[in-house]
DNA sequence: TCTCCCTGGAGGTATTTCTC
DNA sequence: GAGAAATACCTCCAGGGAGA
C-alpha cells in the first residue's frame, strides 16, 4: 500500500534528485524562490485566515509543503500561481524561502480551469463563500464558452492534466459549441438555475456582496437585487447600513419590479425597505384578559366560550351606540 | 414543554423569452 | 434554431410564534 503510494508520488513529482536541477519544461517540478511567485491575476478565492492558516503554517514548519504548487511562467523569471496560494502564503509565514512547484505552460483559459478545479477539488461549493462561488462559476462558464471545446470540461475532470487526452472521448468534433452552463452545472453537481443564481451575484456592488457572504442577505433576495442598477444598489446599501433594515424575498422582489418599471425612486427604496408600503393588513393578535377583570364581570363557572359570547354581544352594542352618537 | 402552523429561504423543474 | 437567461411555480426544510 505504502509502496504503491510512494510510487504514485514519484510518478506525480518525478525523481526528487532530478528535480534539483532547473528543468522548466511544462510538467516538470522545480524549487522556486517565493519571491519569484505572483498571485493569479483574477484569483477568486479568499486566502485562509485565523486558525486554519495557523494550522497550515504549523504543518509546514513540521513537515514542509508535501504537495508542489502549480505555476505557469509569465516572463522575467516570474511565475504565476495557479494552485497553492494558501501554501505559498503559509510558507512565507513559516519562514521558508523556496517551494516546490510544478511548471505548466498553459493559456489563460486553461489557467482558469486549473485555478478553479484545484480549489473545487479541496473544497466543496458548500464550503465556499457565495462571493467566491459566484466568481469561480462565472470564470468556469466564461472559460467553457470561450473555448467551446469539450476538452475544457475534460480538464475539469483532471485538473492535474490539462494537456491530457482531450479529443478522443465522446466523439464530439473539436470546436462544437455545447451547452456550457449545463456542463458547468454537472461538474459542480449543481442545477443550472443555481449556477445562474450564483453568477448573478457578480452583478452586485461589493458592499452588498459582502452582506451575502456574512448571511445578512440571503441568496435569492440578493439575486433580485442584482438586477438593479449600481446606483440603486448603492442607495439600498446606504439605507440598510444606516437604518439596519433587513431585506427578504418580498422586499427584494418589489424593488426589482419597481426598478424594471423605472419607478424606483429614493423614497420608494426607503418605503419598501422600512416596510411602510406594506399594505397587507396585520394579522389580528389574540389578547389575554387579566383574572381581576374576568372576575369583575363573569362568574367562575362560566367557560371561555360563554365569556367570549358575552364580550362579543357587549362590543356589538358598544360600537352600534358609538356609531349612532357620531351620526348625530 | 410540546405540538402545530406559518413564513422565509433553498433547491429544483418546466416554460417562456431573448440573443446570436 | 440552439443556447442562454429569465421567470413561474413546486416541494422541502428550518425556525419562530401561538396555543394547548
Amino acid at each position: 500500500m505504502i509502496e504503491k503510494k510512494l510510487r504514485s508520488l514519484e510518478d506525480l513529482f518525478g525523481d526528487p534528485i532530478k528535480n534539483k536541477s532547473t528543468v522548466k519544461e511544462s510538467g516538470s517540478i522545480i524549487e522556486l524562490e517565493l519571491d519569484c511567485l505572483i498571485s493569479f491575476s483574477d484569483h477568486p478565492f479568499k486566502l485562509y485566515t485565523g486558525e486554519r492558516l495557523e494550522n497550515m503554517v504549523e504543518s509546514i514548519k513540521e513537515n514542509g509543503v508535501l504537495q508542489p504548487i502549480i505555476v505557469r511562467p509569465v516572463g522575467s523569471g516570474k511565475y504565476e500561481i495557479l494552485a497553492g496560494h494558501n501554501r505559498v502564503n503559509a510558507s512565507q509565514l513559516a519562514g521558508l524561502s523556496k517551494i516546490r512547484a510544478e511548471i505548466r505552460d498553459v493559456d489563460d483559459h486553461e489557467a482558469v480551469i486549473i485555478v478553479i478545479a484545484t480549489n473545487l477539488e479541496q473544497r466543496s461549493p458548500s464550503d465556499m463563500l457565495p462571493s467566491e462561488l459566484a466568481k469561480a462559476l462565472k470564470m468556469q462558464l466564461e472559460a467553457a464558452k470561450a473555448t467551446g471545446k469539450k476538452q475544457i470540461i475534460n480538464a475539469l475532470d483532471s485538473p492535474s492534466n490539462p494537456h491530457g487526452d482531450r479529443d478522443s472521448q465522446e466523439g464530439n468534433p473539436v470546436g462544437h459549441r455545447g451547452k456550457s452552463i449545463e456542463k458547468v452545472a454537472d461538474k459542480n453537481r449543481m442545477s443550472k438555475t443555481n449556477i445562474q443564481r450564483y453568477i448573478r451575484l457578480n452583478e452586485l456592488i461589493p458592499d452588498l456582496l459582502e452582506r451575502v457572504d456574512d448571511e445578512t442577505i440571503a441568496l435569492r433576495p440578493a439575486v433580485h437585487l442584482s438586477y438593479l442598477s449600481r446606483n440603486e444598489q448603492q442607495i439600498i446599501e446606504d439605507t440598510i447600513s444606516i437604518k439596519g433594515y433587513k431585506i427578504d424575498m418580498a422586499k427584494s422582489e418589489k424593488l426589482k419590479d419597481l426598478s424594471k418599471r423605472g419607478k424606483l425612486t429614493d423614497e420608494k427604496i426607503y418605503s419598501v425597505l422600512s416596510g411602510e408600503d406594506e399594505k397587507k393588513p396585520k394579522k389580528p393578535t389574540s389578547i389575554k384578559l387579566k383574572p381581576k377583570l374576568v372576575t369583575k364581570f363573569f362568574k367562575s363557572e362560566q367557560n371561555q366560550a360563554e365569556i367570549e359570547k358575552v364580550i362579543e354581544e357587549a362590543l356589538t352594542i358598544y360600537f352600534q351606540m358609538k356609531e349612532e352618537k357620531e351620526d348625530e
